[in-house]
DNA sequence: CTGCAGCCTGGCCGAGCGGCCAGGATCAGG
DNA sequence: CCTGATCCTGGCCGCTCGGCCAGGCTGCAG
């Protein structure tokens, strides 16, 4: 039997390599189009040694995604206890965006594979943390059009993470919350704008 | 044999219902997650009469696809013949909103399946079509810059299109013009700061 | 040396996949 | 009545998938 129980959502180091090589695969062929031999192939091993360290493949799916849910659900937590709203959204938007270059690549994955999203019960938690990311950023009383700027917000930030894997880490963290603001504030003027 | 020569790209009326339903499980379950009896089963016909008039599954995609992908080729060829920078991209800016609005669930499905964009050489169009909108939305010096610009406003213009499917069209198209425009201004900001 | 985990292999299984085919049902035109 | 075109069915094929198993290899503890 497996040392450290695989059944566990893996934290770190020992079956690392293989939550790399599925991460790798899955931003390339996304989930469904991603085989457990696959990710065998990459790292030189049989497919049955993908199965040996995560019984299944929602396993696997889950030890990759589970480090930076946990990562943003913290972050989430810190930010929501600030109780002044300005300074709130403020640390909500730097704290998003430094989680989204940490976490680029499985960040970047899960906004663009509906495959995944659709598969298992491990996104339910993604949509709630959505969620709860854009009542942080787009505060509002017009329900719709909240909804619409908090997606535009959202696309926005994660949009240019995969785009550009060049651009250095501090220079796209500046640009990021350039646009993070901008259209925070925008959602401001529309609000108004709308209420007159 | 069957009549419309099912080998080209199913311009519209014949087999609209199959590529409506397929675009529908699409949207759901990914491309790579949609199987051709899933199709038919949603319109109460077997796996093989799908196969009859798509010949194969990527002639399915394909038929989803390139309404979409036309539609969208022609407003950037009427869009780039505008020579006035100004007049040229406000006009990309709305022709490119409307053609979001009334494509929604492609541009949206799209933009979300990884596996789909990996599958066929469908979309290396798709990717030309996104990088000659960018360039005339987002017209900028600095490289790199343009491109996390030009990645922020595309992906915050997608963004709302699928979240919100009961927004009326009147009400979406014109808060995706303001993002539009604040995240083009946005850009132009950005640039002269980044020069001085 | 022996025993025993840990890690991995090759091989097998049942299920589901895309694709193909022969043939049945329906209908219009000669 | 016959014929050909159109649309569709049930069934088959070969393949790949995720998952499982028995067993082999390595290295450490007794």
């Amino acid at each position: 039997m497996p040392s450290d129980t695989p059944g566990a959502p893996a934290s770190d180091h020992p079956n690392a390599r293989f939550v790399e090589a599925a991460l790798d695969l899955f931003l390339e062929h996304g989930y469904n189009g991603t085989s457990l031999a696959m990710i065998g192939d990459r790292l030189g091993v049989s497919k049955a040694a993908v199965t040996y360290h995560f019984h299944s493949k929602d396993e696997l799916l889950a030890a990759v995604v589970a480090p930076a849910l946990d990562e943003l659900r913290s972050l989430l937590d810190d930010a929501e206890s600030i109780k002044r709203e300005g300074p709130r959204r403020k640390q909500a938007l730097t704290a998003y965006v430094d989680y989204l270059i940490r976490q680029r690549r499985v960040a970047a994955w899960l906004s663009r594979d509906v495959g995944a999203l659709a598969h298992s019960a491990v996104f339910e938690p993604a949509g709630k943390l959505n969620e709860r990311v854009d009542a942080l950023l787009i505060a509002g009383t017009d329900p719709m059009v909240a909804r619409i700027w908090g997606a535009a917000v959202t696309q926005a930030l994660v949009g240019p993470i995969l785009t550009d894997t060049e651009a250095p880490d501090a220079e796209l963290r500046d640009q990021l919350i350039d646009i993070g603001n901008l259209l925070i504030r925008g959602h401001q003027s529309a609000q108004r704008r709308r209420a007159s």
